[in-house]
DNA sequence: ATTCACTACTAAATCGCTTTTCTAGCGATT
DNA sequence: AATCGCTAGAAAAGCGATTTAGTAGTGAAT
């Protein structure tokens, strides 16, 4: 990395006034006390006593001198401070991206912003930055596929939580539909010798998305071999982890002719690696990814996966979050809300070759 | 989506303290005053004068008591945030995404806090979002490929900008070379029909991209067909639009033996195109992206790529900032900050099928 | 002539912390 | 005895808003 400085001419300065009008000051070259202009900025029940001439007058000076309440003055004030914080596993991932963009939709849509903290699977930030958060006063905290045990003493939401926590609510994917609708897309194509990824120990998922496969399998009457089943290990995002796992799968030397993924992301590693042996997808086998990020539709060929509606997820947790914090109380034991998943049948998944479907 | 509620026994009940110790309560369990009670705490200088046996007493209190300055309090005071704002075209990007996470990097560790507001584009946001950070008093403001104009109060930093504004700081690509090295490497495979995608009007880098390819191009003394130069139209970030833009190249008739894509999502979606017309990459065209995003090196084939360093740019922006915060002045023009792009040679691109290479 | 009820505002107390400016007490100097 | 210089800490003035509890002034009712 280099460092230059260059010097060009100023392109265009918009310079943005340096220096606030503090509300004494409006109120001064109002001739009135601050606390009248509070009032009727406010648009205090208050104020209704004031006659709708000086009203104006004061609303049409805020205007002019650009009065903007000072942030800090007004959350110490009322101990309230806008803002919430959000906590991921790691920013980059498309997973939390998503959930992200649908908690921003909601979240400045009404007047919120949020801060960000991404702990990278460290215990010792999982514990911090919550901590800091409040620090910082925020209203409220979104957890976003991150294990959460805490009861706060503000309102918490999270996405993918699993654990039933005073105060928290939770927004799930309905698992158990998700679990029934990719392995009977499989069964269907005659699949019986599915090989699984699950995925790894600290993603806030794995344990329910696996508990709710066993089942589904139990109700298909499809015995899971434990050979035909890996893990992602180590706690990059990268498809790396994925096509490991595959490798292990490929080594136990069982066959198998469909593969079911623990995300989009494993599935892509997981193609490569059984491409490398040789084996063709789908023909030879096929494999299911799950979450649907967004180029899962543009892998070649294009994925076939189990949809989280992500964004929708987000912003689900923004307005569960708000409306517990504009409506305190209430919180008594945590709730959950539900989201659907949707199969999505691209081209990695196709008729079992052994013909096993026919019979 | 479905609603319900679940009850079950709460996990576990860590409740953080829910009453928070003020400066003032303290300083009445010590007998003191809150004056005292604060300059030790912060270590002021001016508590030279008080006996260690004092100070040690106030930093027992504080610690048993769990003390934590009130951040909105001490934020009026001092006029600081400790907050900066990062605005970004999309957070779900793996552009955005990358970039902030390396300035998340620094800027915790450095106990900073970000905000986040993602424009989508849209002129109106652009413009409101760096006012509703000002109002929120953030220290500084780190602008993402985002186009910038204005010169704030607060310094700003850009990442991937390339106006020259007063206060601006703008850390950028060194993309002359990243052109060099792409077009070099496509030539030296013998290939001399080039089909270009350009990135739409609003992406920052669009412009210097083109120029510093059409620069290249010169000196390799390659011409650029006008019917080989199609451009992404919309302002979603899928490989839809790469799809769409190499349609219309390929409608042009007008053969080519490379493309080089705006960046790796468009570069899928060329990828996908070209498939569909029964041209193999890369035997028949072979292909280079821009960015290396994490799922470039799992494509299949794997995606060469003009690699830029997204993370070590938020990096180096968020070191920028901060350093420019706290030593105030000498902002006076806008200075440059250049990262070197590094071609990541994968399997999309081979050696030209009509043998130009060994002429 | 009082009292009452309004109207149209204002004073002042907070919120919690920082920081500059005192001050009380005490031993040591002139 | 008066002054000086320390030490150890306290008082008080903000930072910029919100909000409760007033208070003048006016006209009407008793």
């Amino acid at each position: 990395m280099t460092t230059k400085k260059r010097a060009k001419g100023a392109l265009q300065t918009v310079r943005m006034g340096p220096k606030p009008v503090s509300l004494k000051q409006l109120a001064e070259r109002l001739s009135l006390s601050p606390a009248t202009v509070s009032l009727v900025i406010n648009r205090s029940p208050v104020a209704d006593s004031i006659p709708q001439e000086t009203k104006d007058r004061i609303l049409a000076a805020a205007r002019k001198y650009k009065y903007r309440p000072n942030f800090f003055a007004r959350s110490l004030r009322a101990q309230r401070s806008f803002t919430i914080g959000v906590i991921v596993p790691e920013v980059s991932e498309g997973y939390s991206a998503s959930v992200m963009s649908g908690v921003e939709d909601h979240l400045l849509q009404e007047g919120y912003f949020y801060f960000v903290a991404s702990h990278r699977h460290r215990a010792d930030l999982i514990d911090e930055y919550p901590r800091l958060f409040l620090e910082r006063s925020v209203d409220g905290l979104i957890a976003v596929d991150t294990p959460w045990t805490l009861s706060l003493s503000v309102p918490v939401v999270t996405v993918s939580g699993h654990n039933q926590v005073k105060g928290v609510t939770n927004i799930v994917l309905d698992h158990v539909r998700a679990a029934e609708v990719a392995l009977k897309h499989l069964f269907q194509l005659g699949h019986r010798q599915i090989a699984f990824i699950k995925g790894q120990e600290f993603s806030s998922d794995t344990q329910v998305r696996w508990a709710t496969i066993e089942k589904a399998a139990r109700q298909l009457n499809l015995p899971i071999s434990p050979a035909l089943v890996s893990q992602l290990k180590g706690d990059s995002s990268s498809p790396q982890l994925g096509y490991e796992a595959t490798r292990k799968l490929l080594a136990s030397r069982k066959p198998f002719t469909a593969l079911f993924a623990f995300n989009d992301i494993s599935a892509m590693g997981a193609i490569r690696a059984l491409r490398e042996a040789k084996l063709r997808v789908p023909e030879d086998v096929s494999v299911v990814g799950f979450d649907d990020i967004q180029s899962a539709a543009y892998q070649n060929p294009p994925l076939t996966t189990v949809r989280q509606p992500l964004r929708e997820m987000g912003r689900t947790a923004a307005e569960t979050l708000l409306r517990r914090i504009l409506r305190p109380g209430g919180e008594s034991l945590g709730g959950e809300t539900m989201v659907e998943p949707k199969l999505v049948i691209r081209q990695t998944t196709c008729q079992a070759a052994n013909g096993l479907s026919s019979k």
